[in-house]
DNA sequence: GCCGAAAAACCACCGCGGTAGTAGCAATGG
DNA sequence: CCATTGCTACTACCGCGGTGGTTTTTCGGC
């Protein structure tokens, strides 16, 4: 398979390594400061909490950083969508046997999805299976974009 | 039915948690030592550790203990059907804004969902939608007698 | 009535997410 | 040239899942 080989680890993110994880995917890059300023609203953490989570993260090879004068600029180093298929993956392992099925079943069942999800789901299963008539085909998948330049103000 | 629904707190559980819980929704009632022995040759935990879990779930309400002679008798006090809606709950929130609709989603496009499964979905989504249309009147067709999974030998 | 076994209770520890204060260091401005 | 300002690095702490050894209680058998 050239695509992204299968996942691997588990990799459980909390709640803040998400809300970093989540500026640095829609940034591309950005500095302690930014993450910081990006995150401070709606979790109210400290500066330094945010660069002590990023070191750990960077510990446990999350992101990467590098030197930009006296800052550091830190850029992940796991994708949106392997982190979602990662985390889901866990929790369908967890509750659910490893059966996606299950999943779809319960929150069908249960989870309260509209008449308008049902119809969307149709439809996207409809698209999905267009895509893949005749061909076995492992699912695709692009790699992982990574260009999208930071929006936020620099000092270069 | 008691199908409890609002569930309110985000309800996380580790692995250990889980394991337990099993035990204890598919036996119904068991002692710390059937827990142990329902647990141990799949994670290898000693007993102790199993009565000390089962001291903090107790603690944060996830059981409940009786007294029977000298030993203890767990109980669950939280649904398999809660417990997964939480949980399930709590990833999408985490990671899809709370739409379970991009969940399923994230799963079509990801997940390699086998073709079966997508037609299984195609099937249930049928069913279910069958069930809201028109008059909200429940009782319908197919006693919709849940999943059937608990692959554990308990000894009760 | 005493003893051994079984069960609970107690406790100490590790790892990790999350939190933050503070010290140290480099560049800049007066 | 020195003080101020930012920034990272260090360190310590809490909560909780998980782990398990050790002690105490308690019951049942002899």
């Amino acid at each position: 398979m050239p695509t992204t080989d299968h996942d691997s680890d588990p990799v459980r993110l909390g709640d803040l390594q998400l809300a970093i994880l989540r500026v640095l995917w829609t940034a591309g890059e950005a500095t302690v400061a930014q993450v910081h300023a990006a995150v401070e609203p709606s979790r109210g953490s400290a500066a330094s909490t945010i660069a002590t989570m990023l070191s750990k993260m960077e510990a446990r090879g999350l992101v990467r950083h590098r030197k930009s004068g006296r800052q550091f600029v830190y850029r992940a180093r796991i994708g949106e969508e392997q982190a979602k298929r990662s985390m889901v993956r866990d929790v369908t392992s967890r509750l659910f046997a490893g059966d996606p099925l299950a999943l779809v079943s319960h929150l069908v069942r249960a989870e309260e999805l509209g008449p308008e999800d049902l119809d969307a789901i149709r439809g996207m299963i409809e698209r999905h299976a267009a895509r893949h008539e005749g061909s076995p085909s492992a699912a695709d998948d692009a790699p992982e974009g990574a260009g999208a330049d930071a929006p936020l103000g620099g000092t270069p």
